[in-house]
DNA sequence: CTGAAAGCGCTTACAG
DNA sequence: CTGAAAGCGCTTACAG
């Protein structure tokens, strides 16, 4: 069996002495060279600028962040345990992010957290590891945020909360899901089901809310008993389908693509065809059900986008720069053959 | 609408010299108690751990890194565009580094790779941010394995590499395989048809040798006309399909959850029921499937484990210590309802 | 067992 | 326009 020891030798490079010296000026010119700050000749600080160049110095930035008392890094709070159907939003999402951070010679610490525990977080606030931070799934009830205000540390939601005092950057789910089921109003459909998941998170009340000023809007009776929420076994989703089917509602729509796949699932088993016998919409487009047959009429956001915004607006927000409280990103409805209005 | 601005007031934090003013005794001492390194009397090491206990003091990480050249974090490279199936793992094994470095006391540092290209690898080398690296999914020829290699980086491959210069932790999948088939091949069958995709990644080659391997152990003769592989699109799978039906192969291994849900969604389309009329199996069980009916005989592995060792390996292999060259790692045969062998 | 001093690789008032 | 010096918050030979 081959084992591996490391050597540990340390391959030396090149610092702002070495630059210093060989060039027979002061490791201030250099470092004035380098960040553009203070007066320097232009002559001199060409002469650095080509040294560098020519010798491949980079400085070190955790020397230069001890002294300015900064890190240069970014922590990224994702939870360890979403299902599939989240995983494509923080992939999307975290490459926007690196992205971006990277685009500002950031770097992104990744911190996982598990049943809503903050430790991970604290213990890298603790050392001093970041200059701020992304949460990304916030919750009604949300102990990092809560966290990372009391210590005053540079934060924005990568999501919604009503908590004011909140940088926060969203995808516009209200606006999306209220012109979705509006359109379905428009084209005549009255009974227009809802089933959602669990209500800890924010963003299914959002996308209820879109659901319900569809109806104000439209000045449509909205019909309370076709509300199924805190839908998060398959067995509630059947139940909530069952009723739906009895109460003759036309069309389903799904607060995400986990719920809208069990939803189809359970059609298919009582051979209730769709767009038919029942129209099906899902207010989140997450390629989980891409190969459909029929395909699902949706909600289209572009995550990484949503993540390199974000990144953005905290990076701004962190070099001190005066932003948004509060930003929105637009979506695409995408029509499909689950439904059959607007055709 | 609402704009926010930083204060930016540096929340002042204690530092080792207010700690060694406070009790009257050197920063060198107050180093020695908390790092346990150097004579010291057990009752001043005890006075000065209580003062930090009391008062909250937490060492500057990045000021003990800068003195002793270490960064105290790991780089972890994942592919930016990855597909749905291959989430799981990359969520997964990521909990799994995550948890491994917080109790070294450890961060990981997220880099997002694009096309093949390293340029984010590189500025995060070249800025000194990390002590280590973990390479998560390995081409046949990987340029980022490259660098690191010419760089003497400390780096170790979650995955296979059949350069022996590597350091490497992985998923058993050879022997894995070669279990599902040998079963099997026990079972009586012969015509055990195999669907595969991209041969760039190595760890579809070894998920192939385990397939050989079970006819070659078996003494059973393999028809490589019942191999199919490189089958990335849909179209590709379809024609694999046809043939093996035409071929009456008695079972589809598929070596991935997405090529075995496009499998099952053509023999849907073809009236194929399974597994009366074709047994189906699949070498990685990614809960795409999870509610497949029927739910379909897989290999599982513990993505987090993989992960949590991946990280204690580099870990280790930084401090110097001596380590295993190449570890691998147990999986799990699931046999549901897909099969019928040993039933 | 303890401490003064130099050093890690930068930045930044301050003085010239 | 340029530099010497102090400082960021630690560690670690070295001396006592």
């Amino acid at each position: 069996m081959e084992t591996f020891r490391n050597d540990q030798l340390e391959n030396k490079k090149i610092t702002i002495s070495d630059v210093a010296e060989a060039l027979n000026v002061s490791k201030t010119t250099v470092s004035r060279a380098i960040s553009g700050k203070g007066r320097i000749s232009e002559d001199t600080r060409q002469r650095v600028l080509d040294y560098i160049e020519a010798n491949d110095y980079k400085p070190n930035v955790i020397a230069k962040g001890l002294a300015q008392k900064k890190t240069f890094n970014i922590a990224l709070v994702i939870p360890g345990d979403c299902n599939l159907v989240d995983m494509p939003f923080f992939q999307n999402s975290m490459q926007g992010i690196c992205e971006e951070a990277s685009e500002n010679d950031y770097d992104v610490m990744l911190v996982t957290t598990v049943d809503d525990s903050v430790t991970n977080l604290e213990r890298m606030i603790a050392n001093n590891k970041v200059d701020g931070v992304i949460l990304s799934r916030s919750m009604v009830k949300d102990r990092a945020a809560e966290f990372l205000k009391e210590q005053s540390i540079p934060f924005v939601l990568m999501g919604t909360s009503k908590d004011k005092g909140i940088l926060q950057v969203d995808n516009d789910h209200k606006a999306g899901c209220k012109e979705l089921v509006s359109r379905m109003l428009h084209s005549g459909m009255t009974k227009i089901g809802l089933i959602g998941g669990s209500r800890s998170y924010v963003v299914n009340r959002t996308r209820e809310q879109g659901y319900r000023d569809a109806f104000r809007t439209t000045q449509t009776a909205l019909d309370e008993t076709l509300i199924f929420e805190n839908c998060d076994e398959n067995d509630s989703v059947e139940q909530a389908v069952k009723k739906l089917t009895r109460a003759k509602a036309e069309c389903i729509v799904c607060m995400d693509d986990a719920i809208c796949s069990s939803v189809l699932q359970i059609l298919a088993e009582n051979d209730i065809s769709v767009p038919d016998q029942m129209q099906i919409a899902s207010f989140y487009d997450s390629t989980l059900l891409m190969n459909n047959k029929p395909a699902i009429t949706s909600l289209l956001f572009d995550d990484k986008a949503l993540g390199a915004l974000t990144c953005k607006v905290l990076l701004q927000y962190i070099q001190g720069e005066e932003v948004q409280g509060r930003t929105l990103l637009g979506y695409e409805l995408i029509q499909r053959e689950s439904t059959l209005f607007g055709k």
